[in-house]
DNA sequence: AGCACGCCGACT
DNA sequence: GTCGGCGTGCTC
């Protein structure tokens, strides 16, 4: 029996090795196995295909060393899933089984799964057929031992005789010496059992929230839009219920008996969704996000492989691996969010995207909600491609919250811009602090970093590695590198000109921090963004102290827009909305709007209307006006017509290649010979090499290749085109190092 | 990618 | 004399 086994290596698709007659019982597709792979290495592989014969071309096969688990660690579609995603998304499939089988199933991974054990209590074996009798009389001068063993028999009836010794003392109030005295009497004993770690929810599930009027309408359109179509976008301004009608969903299909995946972006508010998911589904309902760890990761997976009641996984872009059963419904909410895009390493895959083609593959629906869906959707959706409903009314008919430009070049021009601040945030945030309502204050720090700079000759420091300024961070008191995480001393004074001064240039939330402190001395101020939430505590910190209106102002990047639901905002500030849409990004716009979108829905989300002071340069730019009329519409009409006209999403494919290699001019050569080849076919489709932005990371030098390709071509052919390119690239001598990769779909 | 092999310069 | 830098080749 010869084995065709996928390996988590960026090479071929499998290996095929030879698998001894006492193994072949025990093999099967999607068992895990480990091989040598090269002289030394061991890797766990995944049975891919089963062949009787191995194919004539190879001369050496080598045997299957171990079969891990006989039983399959995967279940169908996964594996075609799998090739989708590398034949798509134009990476090797041992990468995508790489990102999608937990390490922790792997005999070859460091971390290996450890089952969680407790310590319990039952009788010992001579008192194991209750005959209790002799036990009591043994400790009849002891009250409290009485008490114990009456205690142990009443609570480990339920549960065959046995109880976990944490409980035990709990429920008797009695300490472990006294257990300790049953124990040394052999009347009780110890012994260690396997417990799970999925959080058992204790108490009873709820009957799901009555749907209000314009709600129970929005859902009843989502099911008429799935009798004809797979995909429903829910387009529904924030606070008009759309996790409601997620519930109602999620309960019609697991009536069905079927499984339910509920998408979100990796940021801040999960634990608020699943507080609020919990409560009506209970145990059924599990949690797959970054910060949780391999052995639960472990055992979500075994859970959903073997059991039956994990039948809800609340999740981030990564869960679109789990091994489901039957999928019903995958809901992908916030779906325009970056975040479902995996950047780096390869498989660089839409979760969105994905989820949809995984949804296909199971006969499920999807619903994708959004308060300002991306560009890509809300077409499919007026294409016909996708059906569409739209919620436009906030729960409790709270208005749509004010937002206030003010002209913040004017006011410079006058003086009057004495801090960061306008004088119209600094008179809101004293109205709203005076009322005992709270404030948020926006800067996206991404693109405007705060350096160091030298007075006299403008050198500022640079990464020695990376080809990017360092950023300051005044607290830690040190430089980083935001490319490559090297952190380096503040240098003492310009090394170019020998000048003493350094002073700092740009600004982020931290110079924010400090103006509002000088500003409001009596103050309780908070601030979020990655530098204040390393740990997974911290950020749960900042944000239920300001829930609980122990800080007033809420200082944050991106992490402060999103989700979060705060009851007492009456003010949100956008420091600096320019810095929003100056990014040489064809989606800079559409990711503005849906910035200063989400920066307003903070506010006002209980009867309150909601106030935005918007400070720009630019007052009459019409995105700013379209976000002051709150029309999406407008914005996706404006951004149609110019991704049209420059052929870019959802009117283009779009590819990223970057070329890599240590010499830039063997780097520059390879690119443009690479280049005219793909131009052969591919024509005016191929844009550049250019230089990126950060043209250098991690000592190599960067080239990148944009290709723009109608979106209804051939995702084979492409593919073709693309590998014979490369290979032929790969044959001249000087550029076989040259590594390529490739982001289909960039975000 | 990750590992071994082999060649070269810098040390005990 | 050997340690380790990195260029090169190979993985069923």
């Amino acid at each position: 029996m010869y084995v065709d086994v996928i390996l988590p290596v960026p090479l071929a698709d499998s290996y095929t090795y030879f698998a001894p007659p006492e193994m072949e019982a025990q093999i099967s597709v999607g068992a895990l196995v480990t091989v040598e792979f090269g002289q030394s290495r061991r890797l766990s592989g995944i049975v891919g295909y089963i062949r009787q014969a191995p194919p004539q071309s190879l001369n050496k096969i080598k045997p299957i060393l171990a079969v891990e688990t006989a039983q399959p660690v995967v279940r169908q579609p996964q594996i075609p899933f799998w090739e989708w995603i590398s034949q798509y998304y134009l990476c090797k499939l041992g990468e995508v089984y790489n990102a999608a089988i937990p390490s922790g199933l792997r005999a070859d991974s460091p971390i290996s799964y450890t089952a969680r054990k407790e310590t319990f209590i039952r009788l010992s074996g001579a008192y194991a057929n209750n005959n209790l009798n002799d036990a009591f009389q043994k400790i009849t001068r002891s009250a409290k031992q009485e008490q114990l063993l009456l205690a142990f028999m009443q609570y480990s009836r339920a549960a065959k005789g046995e109880i976990a010794k944490k409980e035990l003392l709990a429920k008797s109030q009695a300490t472990s010496s006294i257990l300790n005295s049953l124990i040394e009497k052999r009347i009780l004993e110890t012994f260690d059992k396997e417990i799970s770690r999925l959080q058992v929810y204790g108490e009873e599930v709820e009957t799901l929230n009555k749907l209000n009027d314009y709600q129970q309408t929005a859902y009843n359109e989502i099911l008429d839009r799935f009798s004809g179509k797979d995909v429903c976008l829910l387009h529904g301004v924030t606070s008009s219920g759309k996790t409601e009608i997620y519930t109602h969903l999620i309960a019609k299909t697991l009536d069905m008996n079927r499984q339910v995946l509920f998408l979100l972006p990796e940021i801040a508010l999960t634990a608020q969704i699943t507080t609020r998911l919990k409560k009506f589904y209970g145990d059924r309902l599990g949690v797959y996000h970054s910060k949780i760890n391999e052995n639960e990761r472990i055992e979500i997976w075994n859970n959903l492989l073997t059991d039956t009641v994990l039948s809800v996984i609340l999740g981030v872009r990564s869960s679109i691996f789990l091994p489901f059963r039957d999928l019903g419904l995958i809901i992908v909410d916030e779906e325009h969010e970056p975040s479902y895009k995996q950047q780096d390493p390869a498989p660089r895959y839409h979760a969105r995207n994905a989820a949809i083609v995984l949804a296909r593959m199971h006969g499920a629906k999807v619903v994708l909600g959004s308060a300002t869906p991306s560009i890509e959707s809300f077409h499919n959706a007026r294409t016909g491609k996708y059906g569409y409903v739209q919620l436009n009314k906030r729960f409790e008919e709270t208005e749509l919250p004010l937002i206030m430009p003010v002209d913040v070049k004017e006011l410079r021009r006058k003086k009057q811009m004495k801090t960061l601040f306008s004088p119209l945030l600094i008179e809101k945030m004293q109205t709203a602090l005076t009322n005992g309502e709270q404030v948020l204050l926006f800067h996206n720090r991404r693109g405007f970093s705060p350096t160091l700079v030298c007075k006299i000759c403008d050198w500022t420091p640079k990464c020695t590695y990376c080809d990017v300024s360092l950023s300051y961070h005044k607290y830690a008191n040190h430089l980083t590198c935001h490319y490559c995480g090297r952190v380096y001393k503040l240098p003492q004074h310009c090394p170019e000109c020998e000048n003493a001064a350094l002073k700092p240039w740009g600004f982020g939330t931290e110079k924010i921090e400090d103006e509002i402190r000088t500003l409001f001395p009596s103050v309780a101020v908070a601030r979020m963004d990655s530098d204040t939430t390393r740990n997974k505590k911290s950020s749960e910190e900042i944000i239920s102290h300001f829930e609980a209106g122990e800080t007033q102002i809420l200082i944050g990047t991106q992490m402060i827009a999103k989700g979060l639901d705060f009851a007492k905002v009456s003010l949100a500030g956008i420091i600096n909305a320019d810095s929003l849409m100056n990014f040489p990004d064809f989606r800079a716009y559409e990711r503005a709007y849906q910035l200063m979108a989400q920066v307003a829905g903070r506010t006002g989300r209980r009867k309150t209307h909601g106030e935005v002071v918007l400070q720009t340069s630019h007052p009459d730019h019409p995105l700013i006006q379209l976000a002051l009329n709150h029309d999406y519409e407008g914005m996706y009409a404006m951004q149609s017509e110019e991704r049209q006209l420059f052929r870019y999403p959802p009117f283009s494919r779009l590819i990223n290649i970057d070329l890599k290699h240590k010499k830039d001019d063997v780097l520059r050569e390879a690119s443009a010979y690479f280049c005219a080849i793909l131009r052969e076919k591919l024509g005016d489709r191929v844009m550049g090499p250019d230089k990126p932005a950060v043209g250098r990371v991690q000592n190599l030098f960067i080239r990148r290749i944009l290709l723009k390709i109608e979106a209804k071509a051939s995702v084979r052919t492409l593919r073709e085109i693309l590998e014979k390119a490369q290979n032929r690239t790969a044959q001249v001598a000087e550029f076989k190092y040259i590594t390529m990769a490739f982001d289909v779909d960039p975000e």
